[in-house]
DNA sequence: AAACTATACGAACGGTCGTATTATTAGTTT
DNA sequence: AAACTAATAATACGACCGTTCGTATAGTTT
């Protein structure tokens, strides 16, 4: 992937603009929507040679979604873990989460909301991809939760609080893009705090 | 559409018959993958005697979502409808809302999910409607929760319990498809059952 | 300088897409 | 039985799909 003196080779930067582009395109239209024809036709390069960096349609799909994962991880994932484990960690994710879908780092919301419902209930590499992924995401909150029960500072199930919370981010995305709107970021906000709320353990300092 | 005697024309008869299909299908593939040659195919008819009754893909796509409405409506909204206004209906909304997910009244999990997310970010009067279908459900229980707050057995804002108990249903459809497991299901019914017993008034019998 | 590899290109493949036009069949009405 | 209408089919169209091929160019290695 990487030369040694840390510039990349001439075709990994042709990959690096085609998975940029791919990522907003499937955002938008979907990873069956994102073709290769219209791929190549807005970077302005053939079809052929855009085709030869990943050998069939499906690589292209699973390029892009690893592409966007790593979007998501240095959206989300990242600002939140620089926030101390516990409850404080827990709401930063919730709140950076909010923030990711709201400012369309993806012009159609939520990347994996939208291809995830795509592929859920079709066969293949890029379903078994995209569901362990989703695993990995309610992991990571359930682990978020754990620890801040952990500490003390929450008393609740944290494979339920985590299907609670990402519950109400999921909502928020959809109904904002359905209606072009922002009240759904609001209402989830308010939904976490309640939900939060109600599991938190009296006397714990409370971060909103 | 239908004769004074109640049979049906033959051409609607047709018409039925590809829709019924045509639901299914886009609850797997999407509204884009429902195509036209295929449905003919899978149906053995003729393209183009398929293509007549409804002269535009698009129409063939609000013809179908039309048709997945009503579906919806006979297993959710009037089996709820039977039981008396109050915290008993949102209870009854919510058990049946999770059963015609599971139930798999259309193959691919719930066909508003998929292809909401597939429409949300495009243009056009299939967008229109699926949002406003998505309105109209959100005001359907917001609206059923308000009964019960005005019989006193709820004490909550019904656009904010609306929207969580929303989310629930729409986080235990994607999970279950997307890992093929019913897990989500108790997870969903379980947050519905705190959910509501953290706005229920003191002294309210409990439907569940 | 020669050999080799990486990258990109244009052209073409068989298929399927949505759509339009024309023809044929089946049902109803007179 | 003839005439008319509604429903279905046959055929064809241009556009685009993912994919393959042969080829040209640029960079690197020997």
């Amino acid at each position: 992937m990487e030369k040694v003196d840390g510039r990349l080779a001439r075709g990994d930067q042709t990959r690096r603009a085609v998975l940029r582009r791919a990522v907003d395109i499937a955002s938008v239209d979907g990873l069956e929507g994102l073709s290769i024809g219209r791929l190549a036709t807005e970077l302005g390069i053939s079809k052929s040679g855009l085709f030869a960096h990943f050998g069939s349609k499906e690589e292209l799909q699973l390029a892009t979604v690893r592409a966007a994962r790593r979007i998501y991880a240095d959206n989300v994932v990242v600002p939140a873990y620089e926030i101390e484990p516990g409850l404080g960690r827990v709401w930063a994710l919730s709140r950076h989460w909010l923030d990711y879908s709201r400012s369309r780092v993806f012009p159609g919301g939520c990347f994996f909301q939208k291809v995830s419902h795509e592929f859920s209930a079709r066969e293949g590499a890029v379903h078994e991809y995209l569901a362990a992924v989703h695993q990995e995401w309610m992991d990571l909150i359930e682990t978020a939760v754990a620890e801040a029960v952990q500490r003390g500072e929450l008393a609740d199930d944290p494979v339920q609080l985590a299907f609670d919370l990402n519950a109400y981010y999921e909502a928020a995305n959809l109904a904002s893009i359905l209606h072009n709107d922002e009240n759904g970021y609001d209402r989830a906000r308010q939904a976490v705090r309640i939900r939060l709320a109600s599991a938190v353990v009296p006397g714990t300092p409370v971060p909103w």
